[in-house]
DNA sequence: AACGGAACCTGAAAGC
DNA sequence: TGCTTTCAGGTTCCGT
């Protein structure tokens, strides 16, 4: 990637910025990148003179690289214009419905701190979830979605994951034996890769996913043929088969 | 500690 | 066709 020196930088809608920021985005002008990574939701990009942008997309955010000139798109909120070796070009923060969020910050912050393992980066240790699932009577699916357990599982991939692991999703965190969850941290992890490999496969028509139910209840389910529920958990919707996911309570 | 519900927003899809 | 309602892959806050 090419190093480059960012010329400008503007947050026209102050309201993703949040909290209030420590330190102005302005403040990043004049710096080089220095490191990006990512971890589960968050992106984290590093400048020279310490400074740090957080970025998390919510539900409909994305960045977006362009040229320098382009205008202004719908529902753009931030740009960010860097100049390179191989001249100046701009990447725009894009999110409709504007839940997503920066914050920048002197230090890592907090959300990012207490994120835990990625599964896609650090795999997943069956032991160690194990030991945090035993601490909790919450639904195995909300624990699932809390990032602190896991970084970067949501919705779907909980909803996905738990169906190819025949649990169901309304179990007890802490009711699921050790052969239960070693399953369940194999399906997360084949289950993130395949969302990726999915999304980069796109190219074609806007195809039905074919990964797992989330989505498809009334419909059968893939693997028995019984009608797939959908309910409400934890104000989720939640797809799964009653008959071939089993309950641990 | 944990749970339910509401809030934050807009757009797409379904319903009428 | 067009107006209305419902729902959405995330997080946070507030009351119980």
């Amino acid at each position: 990637m090419a190093r480059g020196i960012v010329i400008a930088a503007n947050a026209s809608d102050a309201r993703i910025m949040r909290p209030r920021p420590t330190r102005k985005i302005k403040s990043i002008v004049g710096s080089s990148i220095v490191r990006v990574s990512r971890r589960g939701k968050w992106l984290r990009i590093e400048f020279d003179r310490g400074a740090r942008l957080f970025s998390h997309l919510g539900m409909s955010g994305e960045w977006i690289a362009c040229g320098i000139d382009e205008k202004r798109a719908k529902h753009e909120h931030v740009r960010i214009d860097v100049k390179t070796t191989r001249g100046e070009k701009s990447v725009r923060y894009v999110d409709p419905r504007k839940f997503g969020r920066i914050v920048m910050s002197d230090e890592d912050i907090e959300e990012w701190r207490e994120l835990g393992p990625d599964p896609l980066t650090d795999g997943i240790d069956a032991n160690d979830l194990a030991r945090r699932l035993k601490a909790s009577r919450r639904s195995i699916k909300t624990s699932l979605m809390d990032q602190t357990i896991l970084a970067g599982i949501g919705n779907i991939l909980a909803t996905d994951a738990l169906f190819h692991a025949r649990i169901d999703p309304r179990s007890r965190s802490n009711a699921l034996d050790a052969r239960a969850i070693a399953k369940l941290a194999r399906a997360l992890e084949h289950e993130v890769k395949s969302m990726i490999a999915e999304n980069e496969a796109c190219e074609g028509e806007p195809e039905q996913s074919k990964r797992g139910v989330y989505g498809r209840g009334g419909e059968a389910c893939p693997r028995c043929g019984s009608r797939l529920s959908r309910i409400l958990l934890d104000g989720r919707g939640t797809t799964f088969c009653p008959r071939c996911q089993n309950r641990a309570r």
